[in-house]
DNA sequence: AAATCACCCAACCGCCCGGCG
DNA sequence: CCGCCGGGCGGTTGGGTGATT
């Protein structure tokens, strides 16, 4: 990424030339946030003039929707978001900004960032694709029943349910998707998913539950109209 | 200890749509 | 109807950083 501190092009207004880019400083937030707080949202363009910030007003938006809003969530996608990202996903494609809808504090931008360096990771390594049938049998019997495990087990711990996490909550890369792929401890309707290994060296052990899986007789049109419905799951197991 | 790799995610880009004059 | 502008969306990029060699 090429930052500058000005951009230099020809026709430009000095104004325009004048723009920033790249990373956000601690100043600019605490001006942005302040007039947010005093004027309120929308108009980006004028709120960027008005404010003083030498940014577009598509810059400040995206910086505060993604990044200031007091109510937005950051840290570790849970097992529970994990869920229901999938099953929305499943339901209405690459719309981000629905599927964020449905999960109060996360964004689009981290949803989709989610889906694109794990989900789609995951389908690389299977050597398919995520709308191949190959994918989604992985998905509703092997990721969903390790996620739907590990779901309970965090509520029967009390573990499971992560607090608001807050602006500038540092995230472990270890432990942010964590074990989602990783093998099941226990048979959970897909025996010999495979021995434990760690995060991160799953695609062995994914590639060859996969092939040991014996798949019911199902319609797999039937996947995307109601494979399985978090809420149900949630509903059942009262973990929300 | 240094170099390299792999991953995460903030930020940008281009396109599209709707409202308004 | 047309053009402009603001806003929203999905896709992409590349810097930062931890892990591995």
């Amino acid at each position: 990424m090429e930052f500058q501190e000005g951009i230099s092009s020809t026709g430009l207004q000095s104004e325009e030339m004048d723009l920033r880019r790249g990373p956000w400083t601690v100043e600019e937030d605490l001006v942005l946030m302040n007039y947010i707080t005093a004027h309120g949202e929308g108009r980006w363009n004028s709120l960027a003039r008005c404010a003083g910030l030498r940014r577009t007003g598509k810059s400040c938006r995206l910086r505060w929707l993604n990044y200031l809003r007091p109510d937005v969530r950051r840290g570790n996608i849970t097992p529970e978001e994990q869920l229901l990202i999938l099953e929305l996903h499943c339901r209405w494609g690459n719309r981000w900004s629905k599927i964020a809808q449905h999960l109060p504090g996360r964004t689009d931008n981290e949803i989709k960032n989610y889906w694109r360096t794990r989900v789609l990771k995951h389908a690389k390594q299977l050597k398919c694709d995520v709308d191949s049938k190959k994918f989604r049998d992985v998905m509703r019997y092997l990721w969903v029943p390790r996620l739907v495990e590990r779901i309970r087990a965090g509520a029967a711990t009390g573990a499971s349910k992560e607090p608001g996490l807050g602006p500038g909550k540092p995230t472990s890369p270890s432990d942010s998707f964590g074990m989602e792929l990783s093998p099941p401890p226990v048979s959970d309707g897909c025996e010999d998913a495979g021995v434990a290994t760690v995060a991160g060296d799953d695609s062995g052990w994914l590639e060859s539950a996969y092939d040991d899986l014996v798949l019911p007789d199902f319609d797999q049109s039937m996947w995307t109209e109601n494979l399985w419905s978090v809420e149900d799951i949630w509903a059942q197991e009262q973990l929300w």
